[in-house]
DNA sequence: GTTGAGCGTT
């Protein structure tokens, strides 16, 4: 362990500064308060738990969490209940926190089909029955619009992922008769793309480099490619090593060397490649056509 | 008034 230095945030979204460890590899919280004020600890995020954890203190002296303190942002700790001259600000950015430390450590549910449905089953039924799982947020039988009689099958949706899971894990006997739990079909499309390992990445400016963009979605999780369009389109293409890092990320605002870029899926529904050249009507129609026939396709095929 | 693999009127 040597001196290095160690990315310090007031807030998981806001940029993070640099500041120096001592000789052997600790960081003062000295070091931290002279950069944040009032500041009486660190945490950080962890990878694979996705929850936050707290910087071992020992006497004033902050230690790594393993054996060196890897690429994380760590984010600064004020004393609970401290009164700050910008309070009102801190309070919405913790509310932020809070939303998006809820999002990242819960697994988005969807609807599932359930197929096999008794004519007879009503969605009472339907509710009663999946509510032995987990809290039931949706269910549906599918009638026949003039007679009003099921056509037998509906949908669920829970409210915890892990109650999904299991319902999907096994048949059901509803009202008499075996019954399946699947993904529907009509998620294949947009759902493919929320379990893909790759984000878009707009707003990026031009003077952000690959290894920039590298080095800063580290602290989320294990970064397998970037891939920057050239010549620049204020875009680039992240991916993860696992596809949760990068569904928790979708719909965030990150800031990146000052610049608030966007995050979404690298696959949208709508994929017309020729919406993304609408933004410069001085080039020739042609150019969406020659982009699809370039190296820099969109990738597909890519789970 | 029927049926039994599938895929969601609003």
């Amino acid at each position: 362990m040597t001196e290095c230095y160690i990315r310090v945030a007031e807030d998981e979204n806001e940029e993070p500064m640099e500041i120096p460890s001592e000789e052997d590899g600790t960081v003062l919280l000295s070091t931290v308060a002279a950069q944040f004020p009032g500041a009486c600890g660190l945490r950080y995020r962890s990878p694979v738990s996705q929850c936050m954890r707290g910087v071992r203190l020992v006497e004033g002296v902050l230690h790594a969490p393993e054996s060196d303190w890897s690429n994380l942002v760590y984010v600064v700790n004020y004393p609970k209940g401290k009164i700050r001259s910008d309070n009102k600000r801190k309070m919405d950015e913790m509310d932020a926190a809070s939303a998006v430390k809820i999002k990242r450590g819960v697994q988005k549910t969807s609807d599932l089909i359930v197929l096999g449905l008794p004519w007879k089953t009503s969605e009472q039924d339907l509710k009663d029955y999946f509510n032995t799982f987990g809290e039931v947020i949706m269910v549906q039988v599918k009638r026949d619009a003039k007679t009003g009689n099921s056509k037998g099958f509906g949908f669920v949706r829970f409210t915890d992922y892990e109650t999904q899971v299991k319902a999907m894990s096994q048949r059901h006997m509803i009202d008499g008769r075996w019954c399946d739990c699947k993904l529907p079909n009509s998620k294949a499309g947009p759902d493919e793309p929320m379990r893909s390992r790759k984000v878009f990445v707009g707003r990026c400016t031009e003077d952000m480099t690959a290894d920039e963009l590298r080095q800063f979605f580290m602290q989320y999780g294990e970064v397998t490619d970037v891939f920057i369009p050239k010549p620049f389109r204020a875009f680039a293409f992240v991916t993860f090593a696992d596809d949760q890092v990068a569904q928790s990320l979708c719909g965030e605002d990150l800031i990146i060397k000052g610049t608030s870029v966007h995050i979404s899926n690298a696959e949208p529904k709508h994929n017309n490649i020729h919406h993304l050249f609408s933004n410069f009507p001085g080039r020739s129609p042609s150019l969406a056509a020659m982009f699809e026939r370039s190296q820099y396709q969109f990738p597909s095929s890519h789970v």
